[in-house]
DNA sequence: CGATGACTGTAGCAGTCGCTACACTGTGCG
DNA sequence: CGCACAGTGTAGCGACTGCTACAGTCATCG
């Protein structure tokens, strides 16, 4: 039994890779164990419940999300930060972490569990270290929450409208208007 | 068989009800039927397919949006048309649809139909209505779809944390930056 | 009248789901 | 050695899924 304390954490590693590829809805776990080379059985084994799996996936995705964000390097300015910002975002491995946390606050609007009460923690982690790299590219460290608070819905709405207008100039201008307003709100 | 041409009509107007309190994800189609006072044998004649009633309530519920957002009357200035479209998406009514809305969003993100398709038909529709109440209110016509781009993906991010912050005055304060933003966009 | 077609109830199919009972392995410890 | 126990495979339970086959009931129309 000494043989890997990481048992469960190189399963849960393993699982959030797949679950980003697949997404949360249709989740089973034998398609999902088979995936992993193990069966229905140890997963349940090793998670106590198909939810508590999915905590788990969740809050891992989330880590995996605030530690990219949390590497970049400052920015010039509050402008550049919301680009450099939307850029990161829009990288395809934050891309899947983000998709995954819009359909899990998505399901948590219902208030289904164990969406809604991972959600609101990760959302708390995520606003922060947005807040401090605004803070890290110039902005006033009491602005920085309002700006973080608009800049991020307003990064949740694009993503969600990615698929549908990817590549949209007007989605593009809209992401150069949020820069300008972000910068508004931290230098007014 | 002359009966009521509106029967299918009905039962979707029913239907919309149902999944807008219930949610999309956990659907199905006995209980739907049991609270509509029919059976799943009758869902699937009337409709083909629970895709196709998916589908169906999904246009419904968007029509009632669309229907609730264009009976506003023009506001005084495009602030107040921020303002004013915020309370509106707030009022109980027009905040289900747009939850359902944002669960439909976040499927279609996997690329799952019915809700890909059905969901880029009614942004398309909302984000004109939008669009349009911003021009009512003020907003030079050539600017409006800019306006209304950042305007819609900060509205939805918002709805997105409202049930994770609710009453937060950051939220509230995030608002009216929102709408500074967009009176900026119009304005400049 | 008979026939046609819209509509509905019953019953069930084939499949998937999360989860569990049970037997078994191997290893470490006394 | 013998015991305990973490870990694993097999097999299956009961519930639920979308969907369908089939047999009917009615009003309408030739």
């Amino acid at each position: 039994m000494v043989q890997e304390l990481g048992r469960r954490d190189r399963l849960t590693d393993a699982a959030t890779d797949y679950v980003l590829e697949h997404g949360l809805v249709g989740l089973s776990l034998r398609p999902l164990a088979a995936e992993l080379g193990t069966s229905d059985r140890m997963l349940l084994y090793h998670f106590d419940s198909k939810d508590d799996l999915v905590a788990a996936v969740l809050r891992t995705s989330n880590d995996r999300s605030v530690l990219d964000l949390r590497a970049l390097p400052p920015s010039a300015d509050v402008r550049s930060a919301v680009l450099d910002l939307w850029a990161a975002v829009t990288t395809p491995r934050l891309a899947r972490c983000q998709r995954m946390y819009v359909e899990a606050a998505a399901l948590g609007l219902f208030g289904q569990e164990p969406y809604a009460s991972v959600v609101r923690e990760a959302n708390r982690v995520w606003v922060a270290a947005v807040a401090d790299h605004l803070v890290a590219s110039g902005t006033p460290r009491d602005r920085a929450p309002r700006a973080a608070a608009l800049l991020d819905a307003a990064l949740t709405g694009f993503q969600l409208d990615l698929p549908l207008d990817a590549g949209d100039p007007v989605l593009e201008q809209a992401v150069r208007d949020l820069a300008d307003a972000v910068t508004a709100i931290a230098g007014g």
